[in-house]
RNA sequence: GCGGCGGUGGUGGAACGGUAGACACGAUGGACUCAAAAUCCAUUGUCCUUCGGGACGUGUGGGUUCGAAUCCCACUCGCCGCACCA
């Protein structure tokens, strides 16, 4: 007869296909139920050929929260979905000539097969995907409702576009100067664009970071990406061409070291001013040369300052000097008014300029106490508070501070600035000229301009075409018998809008839908949204942390305000996961050969030891290079677990397992074991995600019942079942199969565990005996000893004896139920 | 430059201001076996040791404390995000 062993590729399937079968994990929308809901969510996949080990961390991660919220008494909302739009299928398509729909309908069936494989909680009842027309023709809907409400707009600007990938691209899309998608170098162009209206939302999204419970790197990362900093605005008025211009500064207090005044090459008015000096010529020269450089190099901070002046002067507000003005590439038409006011005496940037332009340097500002401050120093200090100013007409003697206010009061009394907030955060440019995205629903008739589609007509479906090369423009302008429609409004012919919309348009509003996924009159009933959201716990990479979670926060904001949703926030608490490293530490890619394939690793040691190992190898939000002898130590654990419950299955009867009453000996330290590892798992997993521990001590509690093997049968069973029910949110299989071999009952339909609290404290304990801090002895004491008698306990052991030594013994510290400190002379 | 995070054995990592190194990997020795696999047991921070134990140990230097990996200050190294943002 053959050994019996655990066999996952036995179990496994035939759980899962129980669970399918009886709908296991399928959650209605009853929002009448007594019990609390719990929405847990990852982010949802891209479908891209099959799974990595990233996905299977991020999956196993919230199905062993999904798990414990169910067991604890929740109402779980677990769905999944696909991301399905974007570019990659679309490059793939030109390439291999295969349909962007079918590569990712296969990819989609692909996924769907593994999250089942690896026996993932789902309610499958929900799944969506964004490129089926059901779903984006919601995602249409909420941009009609945004272009209603002005929060969708179209406008001609310097925008970022991809020479690869043929298509314009958001700020927040370009890394370093470079497309996110492709790597390739970014180049701006002038071109006209549908934008949503973000920057509306700028103060709200910094404000609302505090109500929510995100890690702190995340938050610091949307702060800084919204970028707000306070300041004045000053009109400076140009007196030759009579036009006054404005600048942000975050210094008025600055404001008398003006020595110069420099506009953007693309400030609209560069060319007026110039005309008809005599550097007219230099001015279109520099400039033309300015917009065709890249991105990356005009970014560049360490090339040295270049400029042309205007030949025109504008006057400073405060004094009335004539400051000559320039046209710089280092000012940002994007920031502030794309003009700004040069005081090089307390800015880098600005002292290099006037470095470089032979510019007086006067400061303005001074240490207090200090006589003049040293000039190149200064422009490169961060400002302290102990400063006044200098050199500052009326102000000159105010701390830095008190002046800043006063200034910014003089100029509003003179009506030639104000206080002023600025942002960082740019308006978001959605439109796409790509096929595979979801189309924007706008018509452009020659009589009544931009119409929107009608409601009734959605979805406006993506067409089939046959050729998807971008030629700059979309290839949908190529479907001439899709773009031909007729004016909603008049009737007339008319064109249809050919642009696609940004994938992070679909992926904004997803988590709404899995609560309302069949309603086909609406994109959700706000009723049930209302009891779902927000999402409780959601996970995901951290590559997240501007994009989709900065444009999910604004969707739900937008929505909220048109009275759609009743809450400000989609993701009350969020966890980002660290990558899986491939085993020598480096990112995993086919070129470096250190991919692990999840479908292999499943294959021979199961989806339970690989979803147990990626929680295990260390703290989740970490990155960690994978191992392969680690696995293999998960997969023992899960193995002993196994015998211990299949040994069990021999000699008992089934039925529930209670904790024995009033156990001894090797009983006793089985049923303490237990209870300890109940409120460990318990307190690791709740609120902290520390898996990592909550997993190890269920292999203290497995390892200490096979240092036990003569304790009664009744403790053995309540041991073994208790691991099998600590271990089922990470190894739901096994934790099932050793939960029934001991009861015959289904863990998941039994509630968590609760730690007996009197089994959580022995009779006795190992007192810590310390001289001066430093542990001499240990001594077993009485649990609730008094401190006297722990004193002396303490006091009488040999170790304590010998390096006392007749000592004076200054004091004596104790902590009951743990050490004694004597503290000698 | 600005913002955030971190530095603990051979490795991944544990550790409410209270026994540093849980758990796991790896290594060494042993049991079982004709042998191997599988499994089980023991040892495993460094150095010294008369084998009782002792000294030293959490990036570096200081401080607070009876007691510091943990709190404070300075430094240093590393990682991540943003960056000519006025």
């Amino acid at each position: 007869m053959a050994e019996r062993r655990y066999n996952p590729a036995e179990i496994e399937p035939r759980w899962q296909a129980l669970w399918e079968r009886e709908h296991t994990w399928e959650v209605s929308n009853d929002i009448s139920a007594e019990a609390e809901k719990s929405y847990v969510l990852e982010m949802l996949p891209y479908p891209s050929g099959e799974p990595h080990v990233g996905h299977l961390k991020n999956y196993a991660l919230g199905d062993a929260i999904a798990h414990f919220h169910r067991r604890t008494g929740h109402r779980v909302l677990h769905p999944m979905g696909y991301d399905a739009f974007g570019l990659p299928a679309e490059n793939n398509a030109i390439k291999t000539g295969v349909q962007p729909r079918v590569a990712t309908d296969r990819s989609i069936a692909a996924y769907r097969h593994w999250f089942h494989r690896w026996g993932i909680s789902i309610d499958w009842s929900r799944e969506l995907a964004t490129h089926e027309p059901r779903y984006y023709h919601w995602t249409q809907w909420i941009f009609l409702k945004f272009l209603e409400r002005g929060l969708a707009y179209r406008k001609e600007a310097a925008v970022k576009w991809c020479p690869f990938d043929q298509t314009v691209l958001a700020n927040e899309q370009v890394i370093d100067g470079r497309c996110e998608r492709c790597g390739n170098l970014v180049e701006l162009r002038q071109l006209e664009q549908w934008f949503f209206r973000i920057t509306d939302y700028a103060q709200r999204l910094l404000d609302d970071l505090d109500t929510i419970d995100w890690p702190e790197h995340v938050k610091a990362m949307q702060r800084n990406w919204i970028g707000r900093s306070e300041g004045a605005e000053v009109t400076f008025r140009s007196e030759e061409v009579g036009i006054d211009y404005a600048v942000f500064t975050t210094r008025p207090d600055t404001l008398f070291g003006a020595t110069f005044f420099v506009m953007a090459p693309e400030h609209p008015d560069v060319f007026k001013l110039a005309a008809g000096t005599e550097r007219e010529a230099d001015v279109h020269e520099y400039v033309n040369r300015a917009l065709t450089e890249s991105a990356e190099v005009r970014g560049d901070a360490d090339k040295p300052k270049t400029g042309v002046p205007l030949g025109r002067t504008v006057t400073n507000p405060v004094n009335g000097e004539q400051l000559p003005m320039y046209v710089a590439d280092y000012v940002l038409m994007e920031y502030g008014t794309g003009a700004v006011m040069g005081v090089p005496a307390h800015d880098q940037r600005d002292y290099e300029f006037a470095t470089a332009f032979g510019l007086p340097i006067r400061p303005v500002v001074a240490p207090a106490g200090g006589d003049e401050p040293d000039i190149a120093e200064e422009a490169f200090t961060a400002h302290t508070d102990d400063e006044r100013l200098i050199n500052s007409g009326e102000f000159t003697g105010m701390d830095a501070v008190a002046g800043r206010e006063a200034i910014v009061v003089w100029l509003e009394r003179q009506g030639v600035g104000h206080a002023s907030v600025n942002f960082r955060l740019r308006d978001w440019l959605i439109s796409r000229q790509r096929y595979w995205g979801c189309p924007i629903p706008v018509i452009y008739c020659p009589r009544d301009g931009l119409v929107s589609v009608p409601e009734e007509d959605l979805p406006v479906e993506l067409p089939e075409i046959e050729d998807y090369q971008p030629r700059g423009r979309s290839p949908l302008a190529a479907a001439e018998d899709w773009v031909r429609t007729t004016c909603p409004r008049c009737g007339r012919e008319a064109r249809r809008e050919t642009d696609t919309m940004d994938t992070f348009v679909d992926s904004s509003w997803y988590y709404l839908r899995y609560c309302d996924p069949h309603n086909d009159s609406a994109p959700w009933d706000r009723r049930i949204v209302d009891y779902w959201m927000p999402v409780d716990t959601y996970i995901g990479g951290v590559e997240h942390a501007i994009l989709h979670l900065m444009y999910s926060r604004f969707f739900v904001k937008a929505l909220a305000d048109m009275d759609l949703l009743g809450f400000q926030e989609p993701f009350k608490t969020l966890f980002t996961q660290g990558m899986i490293l491939g085993a020598d530490g480096n990112k995993m890619s086919s070129s470096k050969g250190n991919v692990v394939a999840p479908s292999e690793i499943v294959e021979r040691f199961g989806a339970d030891a690989a979803r147990c190992y990626v929680l295990f190898m260390g703290p989740l939000d970490q990155d960690a290079a994978w191992s392969d002898t680690g696995v293999e130590g998960v997969y023992r654990f899960l193995a002993r677990l196994w015998r211990l419950g299949d040994a069990l299955a021999g000699q008992s009867k089934g039925g529930a397992v209670r904790q024995p009453v009033a156990p001894e000996g090797d009983a006793l330290v089985l049923v303490r074991k237990a209870n300890w590892a109940i409120d460990k798992v318990t307190s690791d997993v709740r609120g902290r995600f520390a898996f990592n521990t909550a997993i190890a001590a269920v292999m203290e509690l497995v390892n200490e019942i096979y240092r036990h093997p003569e304790a009664e049968l009744p403790a053995r069973r309540f041991a073994v079942a208790t691991a099998a029910s600590l271990v089922f949110p990470f190894a739901p299989h096994l934790g099932t199969e050793v939960y029934e071999m001991v009861t015959g009952r289904r863990v998941w339909e039994e509630p968590w565990p609760d730690a007996d609290e009197d089994m959580l404290q022995a009779d006795t304990f190992e007192l810590v005996c310390q001289v001066n801090g430093r542990v001499r002895d240990r001594v077993t004491a009485a649990t609730g000893a008094s401190r006297e008698e722990l004193e002396q306990l303490c006091l009488a052991t040999q170790g304590v004896q010998t390096h006392v030594d007749g000592n004076e013994i200054a004091k004596v510290i104790v902590v009951p139920n743990k050490l004694v400190n004597v503290v000698v002379k």
